[in-house]
DNA sequence: CGATGCATTGAACCAGCTCAATCCTTGTGG
DNA sequence: CCACAAGGATTGAGCTGGTTCAATGCATCG
């Protein structure tokens, strides 16, 4: 279904205009390594709301997000899916060790994928060490902010979630020049809010009714976010590292 | 504090009778870098409680498990803490990036370790590939197991967790010889449990008397259990994958 | 301009928390 | 060997934060 089509891919990348450039796989490797990964990869886009691989199918490729929000969730049987993390560039989607992936991703916002078939990969990091280590690295930041999502969910009221999750959301957002006050596009609906946080979307609106009456958010319109200082955010989370 | 003491060194490692050889980091590298390994490592053995290492303290040194139970927990200023993790044989403690720990150790029952310098297992990573694929490997899974107790936390009931929670631990355990039953002994108190499920102690003793009830599980005594059928103990907590 | 889909608000309910009593196990001292 | 203290585990009763169900608001789109 979705799968077939999500798979299907666009022209060949073009690597001159790599919005992620500095931070990509492929810019540290030395020019041989270099140029065999960049043969691999295809560029491809995916429409919000797409899914780009589903729970329990054949893992086939990984993919450097290279722009937007993609969600990895499962879907319970009761209908409900659990959101798992946003993922947003420049990191590794699907990376695992797994035959089958087990959870399912999808475009929360357009998506643009720089994709590395799975085989091809998988050599190429045997052979590089540069790049294992990227992973590595890569693969414990994440552990690190799952272990701290197990916090957030295991000892926060909802209030403290929505403001955590607020905060998180402004500073991945690129400081707007100048003052404190930062803005953003909130990348998911209020559903998805309410899935990542282990909520339901009334409790998630009223927390954000509560933190806009305490003038800690503003918003422009339901998914523009303005923080006017992250710091009294993060202490509203109790998340002043 | 605790610390200083507790980093005390014991008598240089006896890799015969290794505990995890089989699974051991240094058994599958090369002569040479085996014995590299082998010659910075030393044992260590942890008293029941004792800290391992304390949030905010600088990293020195990471440690394979060699017996017992490890809890990875965050000291809220509440006083609550909430537990991100169990680690047990063989996994590897502590490993990270960061100059600091993020989490403090303690150990939730004795524990033996074995324990390698930072800076020597580091230099050993960068010369080893085997080396820097298990680590991966193992920090992939541990990724993995974050992210599934992130959907636990998320979206199940208190219910639900902590039959989820027992099936683990019986899976953990040694499968019993023969039959579907499985016994072990769990790791940590009531109080440590509901830190890890995000619930009180209360709620915790009041599922395990449903799940006695049900005859899902059965109490030797408080800390002895046995499940008759993990299946039916997983699908209680919806978790038949 | 109604229709459709998301977001907000309101009111009643309930799962899990809090506070408090009791039980059980283990260790200690007489 | 018993008495008693101490800490963990269990049970009970009432409270509360978050859910559920339902109504209303507010955009975008044909």
């Amino acid at each position: 279904m979705a799968i077939r089509k999500a798979f299907s891919l666009e022209s060949s990348v073009l690597c001159d205009t790599c919005p992620i450039l500095q931070d990509s796989l492929c810019l540290p490797l030395p020019a041989k390594q270099r140029d065999s990964l960049r043969r691999m990869a295809r560029g491809r886009i995916v429409p919000q709301g797409q899914l780009i691989f589903e729970e329990g199918t054949e893992v086939t490729s990984f993919a450097s997000i290279l722009t937007g929000v993609v969600k990895l969730f499962r879907a319970s049987p009761g209908g409900a899916e659990q959101i798992v993390t946003f993922m947003y560039p420049p990191e590794l989607l699907g990376y695992t060790f797994d035959k089958v992936h087990i959870y399912s991703a999808m475009a929360a916002t357009e998506v643009e994928l720089c994709v590395y078939p799975q085989a091809g990969f998988r050599s190429l990091l045997d052979k590089s060490r540069g790049l294992s280590r990227r992973i590595l690295e890569a693969t414990a930041q994440e552990l690190e902010l799952a272990r701290e999502w197990t916090v957030m969910l295991g000892c926060k009221s909802s209030y403290q979630r929505v403001a955590g999750l607020f905060a998180i959301f402004a500073q991945r957002a690129r400081p707007d020049g100048g003052g404190t006050a930062r803005q953003f596009l909130l990348p998911v609906s209020r559903s998805d809010l309410a899935d990542y946080l282990g909520l339901t979307i009334e409790t998630v609106s009223r927390n954000i009714t509560i933190l806009r009456q305490k003038s800690l958010i503003e918003l422009r319109s339901a998914r523009e976010v303005v923080v006017p200082d992250i710091q009294s955010l993060l202490a509203e989370a109790d998340m002043l590292s």
